[in-house]
RNA sequence: GCCUAGAUAGCUCAGUCGGUAGAGCAGAGGACUGAAAAUCCUCGUGUCGGUGGUUCGAUUCCGCCUCUAGGCA
């Protein structure tokens, strides 16, 4: 059987994939699926540096604004949406180009990795029941459970890790099965398309210039109203979309001067934070890029930070 | 000019009742199947501002000097 084709472009934040993507859509009759947490968010669009009308130039996009930022959001309802526009792409005889950072959710596509259904309510009744446990008996409480039921998982996650050590005794109440059971037979997967898989990245020292940079730029392009907007949306502090980087670091600050409550914070002080933790953000993406032996890596420096140097290289794989 | 409080890791600071020192953040590396821009793990030698004194021994106590805040003039 014949796989239908895919392109993938990712890599850490601030490498120019969007530009690039656009730029081999042209060539190759592609359409783009977005895959990025947070570009999935409405009203959302400095601070996550979603790509404009104009950047389009024409080219289809997909996943990018689809959510209410008061909504939740996951990688099970990413990966359904994605496959219903991979193949719509397909059958109109176009390629699909996958672009984000993401890489939790690009594996899903690559692996097509299942994610069992899971009744919303009954999660909720779990959740409750272990937070209750947490509360009482303390986060070593919760760790113990793990140890009888899974202790492959007790074994992988660190004691400190409350958020994975929930889910994995959450996972193994809804299914009774261990979810370290499951991801070993997941990791097993091959991969479902005809793939190319891109990783753009660059050195240290000019990426880490180019995010302080970036940030700048969204400052000066209206962050601050954006965040503030969000919130006369009604959107919450702790919804998912505000853990966004750009919009948790304002969130207080533009809160307050809404209110007409003093802030403590100075403005430069929240901007250097931001500047911290998207430089952050990347490294980390680097580390989950790295240990992708099927990717092709390609230092944009390398081609003097040209797209049309890029898209050629790309073409060449 | 005088008084007071500081001067310790890139930054903010803790500490040593005198035996050359440790947190958070930054930085580096890593993990990661339902929050993933999240969550979590590992890694800490630095003339303890300079100089003289007391002492077996001073970053720690004392004197002087330099610098930085704040106060008084």
């Amino acid at each position: 059987m014949n796989k239908n084709k895919i392109i993938t472009i990712s890599g850490p934040t601030c490498t120019s994939k969007s530009e690039i993507a656009v730029a081999l859509a042209h060539i190759i009759n592609g359409e783009i699926i977005s895959c990025d947490s947070m570009q999935i968010y409405k009203h959302m669009d400095i601070g996550t540096a979603k790509i404009n009308e104009d950047e389009k130039e024409n080219i289809s996009h997909f996943m990018i604004s689809e959510i209410e930022p008061t909504e939740s959001f996951n990688i099970k309802s990413f990966k359904e949406r994605t496959y219903k526009y991979i193949n719509e792409i397909t059958n109109r005889k176009h390629t699909p180009i996958l672009v984000g950072g993401t890489g939790f959710y690009l594996n899903s596509i690559i692996y097509d990795n299942d994610f069992p259904y899971e009744d919303y309510e009954k999660n909720a009744e779990i959740k409750k029941e272990l937070d209750q446990i947490e509360k009482i008996e303390g986060k070593e409480a919760l760790y113990k459970i793990l140890k009888e039921i899974d202790i492959e998982s007790y074994n992988k996650i660190d004691k400190n890790n409350i958020y994975r050590i929930k889910r994995a005794i959450t996972y193994f109440k809804l299914h009774n099965e261990k979810i370290s059971t499951h991801n070993e037979l997941e990791k097993l997967k091959k991969e479902k398309f005809d793939g190319k898989y891109i990783c753009l990245i660059d050195d240290r020292d000019n990426l880490y210039k180019r995010i302080d940079k970036r940030v700048d730029k969204m400052f000066s392009q209206g962050l601050i109203d954006e965040v503030k907007a969000l919130i006369k949306l009604g959107v919450n502090k702790n919804s998912q979309s505000m853990s966004a980087i750009g919009y948790r670091e304002l969130y207080d600050y533009c809160f307050n001067e809404i209110k007409n409550i003093k802030n403590d914070i100075s403005l430069d002080e929240i901007k250097e934070k931001i500047k911290q933790h998207s430089r952050n953000y990347a490294k980390r993406q680097l580390t989950w890029f790295k240990t992708k032996k099927n990717f092709h890596f390609i230092n944009i420096k390398d081609f003097s930070y040209s797209k049309k140097n890029i898209v050629k290289k790309i073409l060449e794989i």
